[in-house]
DNA sequence: TTCCAGATCTTA
DNA sequence: AAGATCTGGAAC
């Protein structure tokens, strides 16, 4: 079975409302030096209009949306250990600036690796969840502000044509926030035993 | 299978 | 003071 040509995705992907590129992004591929995988879970968070967006209380934050081009990686502590990576997406016309976190991956490259980095075996157990994903890649606080569209070391891949099967995506409300908790904007790959908590499973506050 | 506490630290 | 998490162990 012979490569499908494959094109990274540019500035010009991020430069579109954050729920569309989240939506988009699962089925890509996620390429992070030796290692990579299978986006099967994403969220959005809106700039404006989302009390879950870091925007939204922090002027770093704020600064950082300004400042940086689309297709920028924001990544941060989270909860003193785990360090989460979403990826900047500004779209100028519609104002409809924000972030994509990156949740769930299906381990395909560098996977002894990952499993070294993890401690754990099983592949369902190496990228399952945001901050496992950010301990099997490596991914740290060095990596903030890295660009993930000038480097086919570190970004995301299509193949080149469509018309393929297509991936059964699911939307559900996210995970593990206190605010606008009602918002459906995490995005799922349907029966994916990858993801970080199955569909209609998420438990509210 | 579900629930819970503890680890740990940056931002505001 | 809270938080875009994960883990092992207790409870059921």
């Amino acid at each position: 079975m012979r490569q499908r040509p494959m094109q990274q995705l540019d500035e010009g992907f991020f430069s579109r409302d954050p729920l569309v590129c989240a939506r988009e992004l699962v089925g890509a591929s996620f390429r992070w030096g030796a290692c990579a995988g299978r986006v099967v879970e994403t969220e959005a968070y809106a700039e404006h209009g989302d009390e879950a967006c870091h925007t939204y209380h922090r002027p770093t934050a704020r600064e950082f949306v300004a400042g940086e081009p689309a297709g920028t990686a924001y990544v941060y502590l989270n909860y003193g250990m785990y360090w989460l990576m979403n990826v900047l997406c500004k779209c100028p016309k519609s104002d409809k600036n924000g972030f994509v976190l990156l949740r769930a991956l299906e381990p395909t490259e560098g996977i002894a690796k990952m499993q070294e980095r993890r401690s754990r075996e099983k592949l369902t157990e190496l990228c399952s969840g945001p901050g496992k994903l950010s301990m099997a890649l490596g991914i740290g606080r060095e990596d903030h502000g890295r660009s993930l569209v000038a480097s086919a070391q570190h970004g995301f891949f299509r193949p080149l044509e469509t018309g393929l099967p297509a991936i059964d995506v699911l939307d559900d409300i996210r995970v593990g926030i206190s605010a606008a908790q009602e918002l459906p904007w995490r995005f799922l790959e349907r029966d994916c035993p990858h993801v970080s908590v199955k569909y209609g499973k998420v438990k509210k506050s």
